[in-house]
DNA sequence: ACCCAGGGGCAAG
DNA sequence: CTTGCCCATGGG
C-alpha cells in the first residue's frame, strides 16, 4: 500500500500557486510541501499530473487548491492584449487557493508594507507564539482571534508586526467580540462585503480585496497594490499621463471580467516576476542578473 | 486631495 | 558594517 494518497491534478502547478504570494506557511520539504490546511496537517507534492498528500486529505486538498476551477474557462475570458497572455502563459496552472478566512484575513492585514519573507515570518511567529502546535509538525495551527484579542499590542510586536501589532490586536478583538462576523459576510454581495471588511483596523481596500478574492472567493476581486497600478499603467494607460487611482479601479472593475481576479493574480505574480522591474526584486524565485 | 509615520529584512555600497 | 528601499493604512 502506498503511503500516500493520488489525486489527478491537470492544469495544476503546485510550486507556482504555493509561491504566488496568496499564502505564506508553505515549508518546502524534499520535492514537495509540508503545511496545514485550516488545523490539517498535510504534505503534498506534485509528480506529473498528479498530488501526492497525506492519505485521508485528498477532498481537502483537492478543494484548498480549488482544483475544480475550470482554468481554461478562466483564461478564455480574460482580454485578449499581449500582457494578458503573457502573463498567462506564465502562471499557467496557478490556482487561487481557497484560504480559511480568518488566516486569510489576519495574514493579508499583516502583510502591508511587507515583502514575502517577511510576512512567512510574522505568520510562522504568530502560529508558534499564540497557535496550537500538531506534534512532530514543523508548523503550528494559525490562532483564533480569540486568542489574538487576549494578547497584548507587545507580545504581536515581538512576532515581528510593528505597526501591525495595533491593527491585527484591533481586527482579532473586533472579531472576537462580534463587531464583525466574518462568516455572515458571505450572504453579503461584493461591495457590501468589502464596506464591511473595511469597517477592521488595519484593513483598506486592498487587503479587503484580498480576503474577498482567497477567503471569499469572489472571482472578481481585483486588489490594486503599487505592482498592479504599475502593470495597468503601462500597459493599458500607456497614452494618458493622468491617471487617478478612481479611474484605475473602474479600469480593472470592468476591463477583466468575471474572474478579474485570476486576472490580477497573473498580471500580478507575473510583473514581480520579472528581474528588478521597477526596481525592487522581491519574489524568492526571482534572481539577479550575474 | 496631499503628506507622512512606521518597521525590519534585504540588496547595494 | 551602514544606508536606503520597499509601499497599505490611517490620521493629520
Amino acid at each position: 500500500m502506498k503511503p500516500w494518497g493520488a489525486i489527478p491534478a491537470p492544469q495544476f502547478n503546485l510550486r507556482l500557486t504555493l509561491e504566488s504570494g496568496q499564502v505564506f506557511h508553505w515549508v518546502p520539504e524534499g520535492d514537495g510541501y509540508c503545511g496545514l490546511i485550516g488545523e490539517r496537517p498535510v504534505r503534498v507534492e506534485q509528480v506529473g499530473q498528479e498530488l501526492r498528500v497525506t492519505p485521508g486529505t485528498e477532498e481537502a486538498v483537492a478543494r484548498y487548491f480549488a482544483l475544480d476551477h475550470d482554468l481554461e474557462a478562466i483564461c478564455a475570458s480574460f482580454p485578449a492584449d499581449p500582457t494578458m497572455a503573457q502573463a498567462a502563459a506564465f502562471c499557467s496552472g496557478l490556482r487561487l487557493i481557497r484560504q480559511p478566512l480568518w488566516e486569510c484575513v489576519a495574514t493579508f492585514l499583516t502583510s502591508s508594507m511587507k515583502q514575502v519573507a517577511h510576512i512567512r515570518q510574522m505568520s510562522h511567529a504568530l502560529r508558534q507564539r499564540f497557535g496550537r502546535s500538531i506534534p512532530g509538525w514543523g508548523v503550528a495551527v494559525y490562532p483564533e482571534p480569540e486568542r489574538l484579542a487576549r494578547a497584548t499590542e507587545a507580545e504581536l510586536r515581538g512576532c515581528g508586526l510593528g505597526y501591525r501589532a495595533k491593527h491585527l490586536l484591533g481586527t482579532a478583538r473586533s472579531i472576537a467580540e462580534g463587531a464583525v462576523d466574518l462568516e455572515a459576510l458571505r450572504a453579503l454581495d461584493d461591495a457590501e462585503a468589502l464596506a464591511e471588511l473595511c469597517r477592521l483596523p488595519g484593513v483598506g481596500p486592498k487587503i479587503a480585496n484580498c480576503a474577498l478574492l482567497f477567503g471569499y472567493e469572489r472571482l472578481r476581486a481585483f486588489p490594486i497594490d503599487v505592482w498592479i497600478e504599475r502593470v495597468l499603467r503601462r500597459s493599458y494607460f500607456a497614452r494618458k499621463r493622468k491617471v487617478t487611482a478612481g479611474q484605475l479601479r473602474e479600469f480593472a472593475a470592468n476591463a477583466f471580467g468575471p474572474y478579474g481576479g485570476y486576472a490580477q493574480q497573473y498580471l500580478f505574480h507575473h510583473a514581480r516576476s520579472q528581474p528588478r522591474a521597477g526596481g525592487g526584486v522581491k519574489t524568492s524565485a526571482t534572481r539577479r542578473a550575474p
